[in-house]
DNA sequence: GTTAGCATGTAAGGAGTTACATGATTTT
DNA sequence: AAAATCATGTAACTCCTTACATGCTAAC
């Protein structure tokens, strides 16, 4: 039993996985894996940072100057994973806990595909698409039965979450597809084309 | 100046607009509105209600058995949209506050879309296109610029995520179109879908 | 008569934001 | 020398979830 829902943990862990970095440059480059769109504030990351650190799973470097001057000089730290860090991060990634970690854990997992065994990558992605097709089902049998009451804007708008999904479900059996003929190497394949949700 | 957040506030008043509704029929209606997928828990709608009664917005009404019997008869809750509570309803649906806000309660302003003046509804869709476009222009600079650093999988989510976005500004784009073309009526057209490309 | 679902709440805590506070380095 | 941006942090607050606690009502 590992996590619970800690997203910024794997996050981090990962992208400290083949190089060092410091706060401020972890949190841009966290823009790319966490969303798009999303900016990390410092107020989260800062504290976490320090929670990874009393946990063991990364530690802090204060490279020194070479002129031996500062008082007030409140330098970069820069961070590196630990051994203990590593082997959190494997079990993380291939970790099938809860639906709610999954689901929230998916963009994460999948931005570290590249450093991701051929399998657990198979399991990650076919969890994903059964959890969407149950959505789909339970979302689709709601707007059948409720009909009368829903106007239609209400309609569209729900009708474009659901086409979204499905989307997401036919990119997902895409790269399902190509990961099973690529076979079951660590490298990575090709999956060109795209399809989304959320 | 009116609202910062609180899109389950302007969720409860605007499903109160013309019915009345106990908390938990409500939590039922909600998860329609906020999302197709969003189970809202108690946790956070019973106090959010005492909230809003508190300011005025709704009110409570405990209906009598009756046959005047039973004391410890914990009952249902009717609530109901008091004449300050529409107000409010109609100043948080049209107001554009910061853009967090207009981004947040998008979907829920989408939804009651039908009881919303025409020239209000252009504005949101309005608002909502070109927040997204702007988002997408950030999110291929951001691209083009980092290419060498992100794999392949990185690459593939990433586009994933833009052809999402664009997706929805096509689909705003129709509605825009389909809203001006039915002039500036309160009573809604006709949106009827947006399309499963490819 | 007991299980399932209706109905209302509270307490504790997780995950994040905004606003504030400080200071160093680079660019103009 | 001023402005922008790099860099690190804290305090207070918001919104939400989980787990708990209570009791009624319908169905089997």
């Amino acid at each position: 039993m590992a996590a619970r829902s800690d997203v910024l943990t794997l996050a981090v862990l990962g992208l400290l996985h083949d190089t060092t970095m410091h706060g401020y440059e972890l949190r841009k480059q966290l823009s790319g894996v966490l969303g798009p769109f999303r900016a990390l504030s410092y107020g989260t990351l800062y504290p976490a940072l320090r929670r990874l650190v009393d946990s063991g799973w990364i530690s802090e470097a204060t490279p020194e100057p070479d002129d031996g001057s500062r008082a007030g000089r409140r330098g970069r730290i820069v961070y590196q994973l630990t051994a203990a860090g590593k082997e959190h991060f494997e079990a993380l990634v291939g970790d099938a806990g809860p639906a709610t970690w999954e689901d929230e854990s998916f963009g994460v997992r999948f931005a570290f595909f590249a450093r991701t065994a051929g399998d657990v990558r198979l399991r990650i992605l076919e969890g994903r698409k059964s959890r969407l097709e149950e959505r789909l089902d339970v979302a689709s049998r709601r707007m059948t039965r409720g009909r009368e009451r829903a106007d239609q804007y209400t309609l569209a708008l729900q009708q474009h979450g659901l086409e979204s999904v499905q989307r997401e479900v036919r990119w997902l059996a895409e790269l399902i597809d190509l990961e099973r003929q690529g076979g079951a190497g660590a490298s990575a394949p090709d999956p060109s084309s795209g399809r989304p949700a959320t």
